[in-house]
RNA sequence: GGGCCGUUAGCUCAGUCGGUAGAGCAACUGGCUUUUAACCAGUGGGUCGCAGGUUCGAGUCCUGCACGGCUCACCA
């Protein structure tokens, strides 16, 4: 016996057996439908009273049952496609004997199929005035409370399909989620990008510094890492005459869960051949402004307690002016005072903020920056002048090496992208991997492997170009006012459930 | 991995000072032919996350474990 089983599962399976013995199939295939719940709503929503009834509209409508009411010999069956609802009548002397019997024998979360007229009923609600009732399928488990919904946290998570069963709203954020991407989409094929698929498979896991998951391909003997980032394949592309390509797809990182980190998640990466990072900023707020306007409707959104305006421009600040803007105490330092070494340490001294021995200007600053002022970025803003230590495959600033032509945009505190105008030069991009190693052979392990192959690629030639990766589950819960990661992602990682308890012994199966 | 918090009926939640386990919804029985979280009357339903300990007595106190939430660390 399933572990679910009990005394309402029971009588549900009871019941199932009653409807079949009726002569009801218990679970048909299909259900020849003339509109969905959703349909009748849109079309029929406004139609009034009379003139249901003089149309006498015929409809054949499924869906699942939500409430019941029950008055003797007539009731009321509340039923939804998950969208939208819609209220069957029925009266015992209408119907065929047997649906009433089977009406009789429904549960709440069971499927049916219901034919009857549209009429209005004298509180003014559509309903189907049913002449024929068709069981479509049973619902062994009942649904959770029709009220409250699926309010345990950890059930809405595990079971997501019971979640989107109850809650409305749980439903809305995926629906948004999904009209999120599908307005991305339309804005870079409206722009002549071309949206490619790059392994998800990598024989070496560069692109990005993140721990990977390791697999194993046998026919081949050989290690495979799922893809941190599909950066260097991207920039292949772009080195083989593609000039405007998008992919939108997952990475895995074997790091730490958190609201903001899921193991699995979503990335937009897109590349455009004789770009900067500048031209990049500009884009991404006619993308984000453009999707905010066909999602949402507005140009500004709640996200917690704050209220975040897409209005553009958007605030663009460097790393070290932020850290100076958001600086939380007395002794604030100047722009200058970060220009080096010493003056960050001193920062960080009187942050009392520690860091690894082995953490050189770049990681100081981007220390202080994470600590500083990333919390308090709350409208977008644009975060510019990335230390180069920090950006192996950036193209370095003209007017001073150590930094790099990078920006990271940040709303609600989130990081939600980051980009910059590539390394394109491949003696450079060697040079810069090999420090890489050098980091990893001093202990780093989140230092970048060298890609040869994709030097190689670079020495064949590639345009100027610059490239972003938009982390599309993060902007999914800016745009949903969510606070956590797992509320944007239909399943998001868990443990596994511990195993049910082994049957008592005197439990026989037969 | 650390800290704090949580886990009670199918669901949502109470449970006081350690003294017989509660409610609403759901379910079951009966009534009701236009209800709106329908209503009326009645009935059944518990491994209080798991395992120990203290106690005459533990949902309640203590310890360990599991799972989850928040947070810190790690990490974009």
């Amino acid at each position: 016996m399933e572990a679910y089983e009990n005394e309402y599962t029971q009588q549900r399976r009871r019941n199932l057996a009653d409807i079949a013995a009726l002569g009801f199939p218990p679970y048909p295939a299909g259900y020849d439908r003339t509109h969905s719940v959703s349909e009748i709503a849109a079309t029929y929503g406004e139609r009034s009273a009379e003139a249901l009834e003089d149309e006498a509209v015929a409809v054949r409508v499924a869906g699942r049952i939500q409430a019941v009411n029950v008055m003797g010999k007539a009731a009321f069956i509340r039923f939804t496609d998950g969208a939208a609802t819609l209220q069957a009548y029925l009266r015992k002397n209408e119907l065929p004997e047997a649906d009433w019997l089977l009406f009789k024998r429904l549960d709440l979360g069971d499927f049916i199929g219901v034919a009857g007229k549209l009429f209005r009923t004298k509180t003014g609600e559509l309903s189907v005035h049913a002449e024929k009732l068709t069981f479509l399928s049973k619902a062994i488990i009942p649904p959770p409370d029709k009220h409250y919904g699926l309010q345990d946290i950890e059930l809405r998570y595990r079971r997501r399909y019971a979640d989107l069963i109850a809650n409305r709203d749980a439903r809305a954020a995926f629906v948004k989620r999904s009209r999120m991407i599908q307005a991305i989409r339309h804005f870079f094929d409206a722009r002549g990008y071309l949206e490619v698929e790059t392994p998800m498979l990598h024989p070496i896991a560069s692109g990005a510094t993140a721990r990977p998951f390791v697999t194993r391909h046998n026919a081949l003997d050989m290690p495979l890492y799922a893809r941190v980032a599909p950066e260097l394949y991207l920039k292949r592309l772009i080195v083989g005459g593609f000039e405007k390509v998008y992919e939108i797809n997952r990475n895995f990182r074997n790091e730490g869960l958190s609201t903001r980190h899921n193991p699995e998640f979503t990335m937009l990466e897109f590349y455009e051949a004789y770009a900067t990072y500048e031209d990049l900023m500009t884009l991404t707020e006619e993308l984000l402004t453009e999707v905010v306007a066909r999602v949402c409707g507005t140009e500004t959104i709640p996200y917690g307690e704050a209220t975040i305006s897409f209005a553009r421009p958007w605030r663009r600040l460097t790393m070290q002016e932020a850290i100076v803007t958001y600086w939380p105490q007395e002794s604030r330092p100047t722009v200058a005072d970060l220009a080096d070494l010493a003056g960050v340490n001193r920062a960080l001294e009187r942050l009392a903020l520690p860091v690894a021995p082995t953490a050189g200007y770049g990681k100081r600053l981007g220390e202080l920056f994470e600590q500083v002022a990333e919390p308090n970025l709350i409208q977008p803003t644009f975060i510019t002048r990335f230390p180069t230590e920090l950006s192996p495959l950036a193209r370095h600033a003209d007017d001073d090496p150590n930094f790099v032509d990078r920006f990271e945009l940040f709303i609600g505190g989130l990081e939600c992208a980051n980009a910059f105008t590539e390394l394109n030069d491949p003696d450079e991009q060697r040079r810069r991997f090999e420090q890489q190693l050098a980091e990893r052979a001093r202990g780093d392990d989140e230092a970048m492997p060298l890609d040869a192959d994709f030097i190689r690629a670079l020495a064949y030639g590639m345009p100027p170009t610059a490239g972003e990766g938009i982390g599309i589950d993060r902007l999914a819960m800016v745009l949903t006012n969510q606070r956590s990661i797992r509320d944007v992602i239909l399943f998001p990682h868990l443990r596994p459930e511990a195993p049910e308890a082994p049957p008592a012994p005197a439990a026989k199966t037969p």
